[in-house]
DNA sequence: CTGACTGCAAAATCTTTGCAAAGAC
DNA sequence: GTCTTTGCAAAGATTTTGCAGTCAG
């Protein structure tokens, strides 16, 4: 995993590169996906944030704003739940795709070559030029389906 | 592919089966998606059979309400566009993936063997209990790639 | 200084809900 | 008749936008 001290570096020069401005509340943002691996919704990220740091204001506005920046800029990337909205992670790790719980809503990361290789055959036959893509298994984890009254109660 | 007789047929005994009510509405979403094959809206159906079907009265939420039925029940599929809303498909083909262009927003399907198969040994490995998943390749298709004017006109 | 960034509140989207009237069985 | 379904409009949920003040460079 790459240090936060070069992450921050990169950040600052594609800031610099179209002209944008290094702000507290950006670097908060990048900082907080850096430190909390794994799967946030913008309200957590802002709620967490102006808990974090009682000190400097921000705005639900701006971490819409600013993910939406570093989504575009390839330093995180984002998981989609249909109406239920997207969540965003820090995307400097290897590409990887989502095991998803429906009971308890956990996601499990997982990489599979053969997938990949796989899909760019499939867009390799549809003269398809692929910058993306994304894969999820849903289905119940291994502890839900132990704990079965539970899966009735709950649903993502 | 099934008749609709057979498909209107099995959607009455459901309906049956739940002690819900057959009704015009319900019937006219049914037929809308069998007879239209591909992806549609919420709101592109809603508006579609209002212009069909100016003598029967239709709104918005009971479209809402019957996908979501649908939905449950196994017989439409929807695919996701993040906070831009869910397509929905009728379900009766054979499983298949998609490939969606970022710049006209056409939708391919498409099916692979190779790439079921570990899906399933995937949820294995993780002790997932699998009840279904989705695949999305983005890019740009071969059209598109011909009009590149285009491209930066449209953004899905 | 200048132009980008911010928070706020208002607007925009998409979807769901409450309710009284209408309809299915 | 009874209980579900419907359309409507209002409410929700999530995200975006307009704007005036603030701040980075």
């Amino acid at each position: 995993m790459i240090a936060y001290s070069l992450l921050l570096k990169k950040f600052k020069i594609l800031l610099k590169d179209n002209a944008l401005k290094f702000t507290k509340q950006r670097e908060l943002i990048l900082k907080f996906l850096y430190e909390n691996s794994g799967h946030h919704t913008p309200e957590e990220i802002y709620i967490l944030l102006k808990k974090s740091y009682p000190d400097i204001t921000i705005g639900i506005a701006t971490v819409y704003r600013t993910l939406t920046l570093l989504e575009e800029s390839d330093i995180v990337s984002s998981i989609s739940f249909g109406v239920q909205g997207k969540k965003y992670e820090i995307g400097l790790k290897k590409h990887h795709d989502h095991l998803i719980c429906t009971s308890c809503g956990k996601i499990i990361e997982f990489f599979d070559e053969t997938i990949e290789r796989q899909q760019e055959k499939i867009a390799k036959t549809f003269n398809f030029k692929m910058t993306g893509h994304t894969m999820k298994i849903v289905g119940i984890c291994e502890a839900c389906q132990k704990n079965k009254h539970q899966q009735t109660e709950e649903k993502l």
